[in-house]
DNA sequence: CGTTTCTTTGAATGGGATCAATACTTGTGG
DNA sequence: CCACAAGTATTGATCCCATTCAAAGAAACG
């Protein structure tokens, strides 16, 4: 379940490369923990405490209605970082589910409320963190609120491109997509079905294709920011924006 | 536009009074402006960084899609901190709109950045405002997602009930409701004569009431949670926490 | 007191959910 | 290696919630 090395290969990363490194400085060495996919890592009513550095995989934070609906607030993705539990949370109560493998670091408050650079740096660049995910669920509300099935999943499908692209994880216009129709449904608010019948329009268009089951190509980009009704480069600067707090 | 005076009698407010203390002791003070009801206070497109302490009346954070489609992505009430604009922005590239007559404290970066123990404090209680709104946009994205126009009508209503309760700006189980129904229709992801219908239904059930035009009253605050999907108390605390960061 | 904005209600339309049935994967143990 | 099971994807048919269109009151505003 643990092993205990050195966090990572710096290469492995480039957005997030600071925050990997603050993390490195810390004593005693945060342990790097990993998780198979489908794991539930913390459930909604569970009240620990703790951030999450994500090294490598897709984890989905969610929320439950009473009667079992379930919509992912936001996907993390390799060398994102967020805040789980109660008294901190960004997203408060959330389930935390491993969409793939995963790999990551979990700090506890006490790991980082000293008063060393090391932990004022880490601070920081949670606060980034934490200010980049709430640009994304904005956008996400935007198109939940308005915006048709075709709309909502175009949008999704560019945000994880862009994501994906800033930390080198794409190849070419194609990236690996280990979401199933039905949990991709969670996070757009449409059924498995409808999900699936989009998609397929998408595909008859030429829009996107999918050479194996779990790898996505977005073949005509500017067709699916027309259709998301979004601008790649201004999508890039509200994603992937490096705030200094 | 702007006046010069003390800022604020603490008795105003309840929860966010160490915020508004710590803006106090700022050097130099910032003014306090004021904005009459509908008036656009920032553009989407505007990129000047700045905060903002809301001392009284309503203020919408919303985005546009390039339809015009317009979504509210939160709304500050007495007392809520929000950062606006683009390299720090919470939201980014968000509209900001008065939703009634508003009196507000606007912040530019150079007055917080500073490493005196005021702005130390400053920056804190920020990073809390940022959480409470993620918390409070992560239930709205649930309801948007899945969740019919009673749920989120419901919701909305209780929100509204639990942020004002906490500012003691509730009478018994009613408040002022500054917001038209096109405007809430925007904020909940429903079309203005949606919104009528189900507040209409919700009156003849007995559920709410409204002895004015611009007043709310839940008269059965307990089939609002019903509707909604939600537990009051649970609510009050995602909603209210005061997390330290 | 006229004009604009907002609310209310009805009727028709439509997008997506639901139900249902069939393929296709993936994984597991014999 | 195959058979079976469980999960996932695809497609059709039907239904329903919410939108849209339309039109008439009711408030707010100058």
């Amino acid at each position: 379940m643990q092993s205990q090395a050195r966090l990572i290969e710096s290469s492995d990363y480039k957005r997030s490369l600071s925050l990997v490194d603050a993390f490195q400085q810390l004593q005693p060495q945060p342990l790097v923990e990993n998780a198979g996919k489908g794991k539930t890592l913390v459930y909604e009513d569970e009240f620990a405490d703790h951030s999450m550095l994500l090294l490598d995989g897709w984890i989905a934070l969610s929320k439950m209605l009473p009667d079992g609906e379930t919509q992912i607030i936001d996907v993390m993705l390799p060398g994102d970082f967020a805040l789980i539990g109660a008294t901190n949370a960004p997203v408060a109560a959330c389930s935390v589910v491993a969409l793939s493998d995963v790999r990551f670091i979990t700090i506890r408050p006490r790991h980082m409320n000293g008063s060393e650079q090391a932990m004022e740096t880490i601070r920081e660049l949670m606060a980034a963190e934490i200010v980049r995910s709430q640009a994304r669920t904005a956008e996400l509300l935007l198109r939940l609120g308005h915006g048709n099935a075709a709309s909502r999943i175009a949008y999704t499908l560019l945000e994880f491109y862009v994501r994906l692209e800033a930390i080198g994880h794409t190849q070419a216009v194609g990236f690996n997509f280990p979401m199933t129709q039905h949990r991709f449904g969670e996070m757009v608010g449409l059924s498995n079905v409808h999900v699936c019948r989009t998609l397929r329009r998408f595909e008859r268009d030429g829009v996107i294709s999918h050479a194996d089951q779990t790898t996505i190509v977005l073949d005509n980009i500017n067709a699916l920011c027309d259709i998301a009704g979004v601008d790649l480069d201004t999508l890039r600067h509200e994603i992937l924006m490096q705030p200094t707090l």
